[in-house]
DNA sequence: AACTTATCCAACCGCCGCTAC
DNA sequence: AGTAGCGGCGGTTGGATAAGT
């Protein structure tokens, strides 16, 4: 493998320990586990192997065409992606795009061109409403992620951030003339989480790890 | 059977953003 | 304002195994 390889009285070790003191504080599991092993590959090791409700073996037909979709909008933010494919791991879809998917990307890319060509998309604006709740990296990227943000970015609607009712104002406008050019889908969504953010975030609730707007926005692009 | 090449995937590495001080 | 510590992320590595010659 690409490291020590763990054993079976390691893992037991690590599972006991978040048993017993629950996932985060990473920097201690190794030390409360009684385990050899830096913060970081406790971490790696719960989720990517130990962690309940995990899924392997080979990846479905829907889930490889939600994953070509979601890399589509999202580039390589892989933990976004598996977030949305349950039981899957970033470490899995990454893995598994590597190996199998990027090949085919190139072929789909070139057909892709040359459909732009003879279509234009029209992508909702306001792409960066709210700070979402992963990480954003600007270097690493590659040239197709740069892009998507590229794209995302709305540079012809900027908030007035004179006072935060203000903003939030701002954002609900820009979520309904976002909704309009989209045809005015929410209402057509299916899955439950995003109708209850949308209402958590009407409700004044705000957003939270769970849901944001760029939740919102991108599932209304899969959607499409 | 022996060797080479390709593929898979668990583990590691380095970096980033956030938070507390 | 500066910085150390932390969690988290994506990129990369390298051993195991399968497939090909």
């Amino acid at each position: 493998m690409g490291g020590v390889a763990w054993t079976e009285e390691e893992d037991h070790l690590l599972k006991k320990c978040i048993q017993q003191y629950g996932e985060g504080k990473w920097h201690r599991v190794p030390l409360l586990a009684g385990l050899n092993r830096c913060r970081k590959s406790c971490r790696l090791r719960w989720l990517n192997y130990l962690r309940p409700n995990i899924k392997r073996g080979n990846f479905a037909e829907e889930e490889v065409e939600m994953i070509i979709k979601l890399h589509k909008l999202l580039g390589n933010r892989w933990s976004l992606i598996a977030g949305r494919l349950p039981g899957r791991t970033a470490n899995d879809v990454k893995n598994y795009w590597n190996c199998h998917l990027s090949k085919k990307l190139n072929v789909l890319e070139a057909e892709d061109t040359q459909l732009a060509r003879d279509a234009q998309v029209i992508r909702p604006q306001p792409r960066n409403i709210g700070s979402g709740s992963g990480k954003r990296r600007d270097q690493g990227q590659s040239p197709s992620e740069k892009g998507v943000q590229q794209e995302s970015s709305m540079s012809s609607l900027t908030f007035d951030l004179e006072g935060h009712n203000h903003m939030l104002q701002s954002q609900q406008d820009n979520i309904y003339a976002c909704l309009d050019q989209q045809g005015s889908i929410i209402s057509e969504l299916s899955m439950d989480f995003q109708l209850e953010g949308f209402e958590a975030m009407m409700n004044g609730e705000g957003s939270s790890s769970q849901w944001d707007w760029g939740d919102l926005l991108l599932d209304m692009d899969l959607y499409k």
